[in-house]
DNA sequence: TATTGTTATACTCTATAACTATA
DNA sequence: TATAGTTATAGAGTATAACAATA
């Protein structure tokens, strides 16, 4: 390995008299990033990492059709067919006749692949308790409590029809 | 474009009554990528688009050399090679020899470039308004401080010399 | 012999396009 | 004609390896 020598970024940045705490970008990329990298350790043996894991646990709740799957969770639907391969080869989704369209799949965890998801929340569940380690159990809940608002309002937003969808439905 | 068609993520969760505010994954993942996207969109005419401001703001506090440069970031070498490249080829930084060594480049921004970078942050702190915008003022504090706290401990035990480490510095 | 920086090459991930089978 | 899913292919982005110049 070439990259990345851990030198800390934190460091040069005191030393060049910036505030840390004024930086938004670098302190959510900083935890983000750490996030990211537990969880993806967490998940090392499933296929697919993280996204074999948001597969398997959307598909949970309910049968879903591989390509509302591949739309709800943003990733290409090419894209979903490799991951879906690998996961029904692991044993742990099944691709199952849709009744009511023979073009489309349902996909479904197998027994195995439930027993999978309790141990892998179980494990992401650490993961997230790293994370949160630099806070006190009230400092914790405030936190939570404030980012989940962020990111309701950020995933309404992003979802909420723009200037130019609302046009193209006016023009009836 | 095939991917993604912008279903909430938000809504599926909640049909299957997952708690949003339990998961801590999926609120930090959605307000990261906002904040990417947003600042992506901010940086959209510098080369490098965000990693290209890193570089300038980096540099801007003192004259670094490539190499360092590169460790500091987290990017490999080739990349800081093509992505000085395109600074330098706009005019936003320049190479300039290292008196102490002739193998090293010492990066420092132009006066074109402390320019851009001016504007720039002006532009990002934009993007951090809205990516905070959910939030009322004091909540916004709290919220900064907490997330502050969570990401210098993070960057700390990133960079904290690991078990491995200390017992190589040992055995001597 | 080791290190800085460059270049060429290979690999990984993702998206595009073309195909089939249904509708 | 349009859609669900698959496959093959091409495209970014990144890392690996070999190289020249210097230490």
């Amino acid at each position: 390995m070439t990259s990345s020598p851990p030198e800390s970024d934190l460091r040069s940045r005191q030393a060049r008299g910036m505030s840390v705490e004024d930086d938004l970008g670098w302190a959510l990329g900083v935890v983000f990033r750490r996030y990211a990298k537990r969880s993806a350790e967490a998940l090392d043996d499933l296929p697919g990492g993280p996204r074999g894991y948001q597969v398997l646990a959307t598909a949970a709740g309910e049968a879903k059709r591989q390509l509302d799957l591949a739309a709800q969770l943003g990733v290409d639907r090419t894209v979903m067919t490799y991951l879906l391969d690998d996961l029904e080869k692991a044993g742990l989704v099944e691709r199952r006749p849709d009744p009511s369209d023979r073009r489309a799949r349902l996909i479904a965890p197998t027994e195995k692949g439930f027993e999978a998801l309790c141990d892998l929340e179980r494990r992401l569940q650490l993961a997230e308790d790293e994370v949160l380690g630099g806070l006190a159990e009230g400092e914790r809940t405030v936190f939570r409590t404030l980012l989940a608002r962020l990111a309701v309002k950020a995933d309404a937003v992003e979802h909420v029809p723009n200037a130019c969808s609302i046009a193209e439905g006016l023009d009836a």
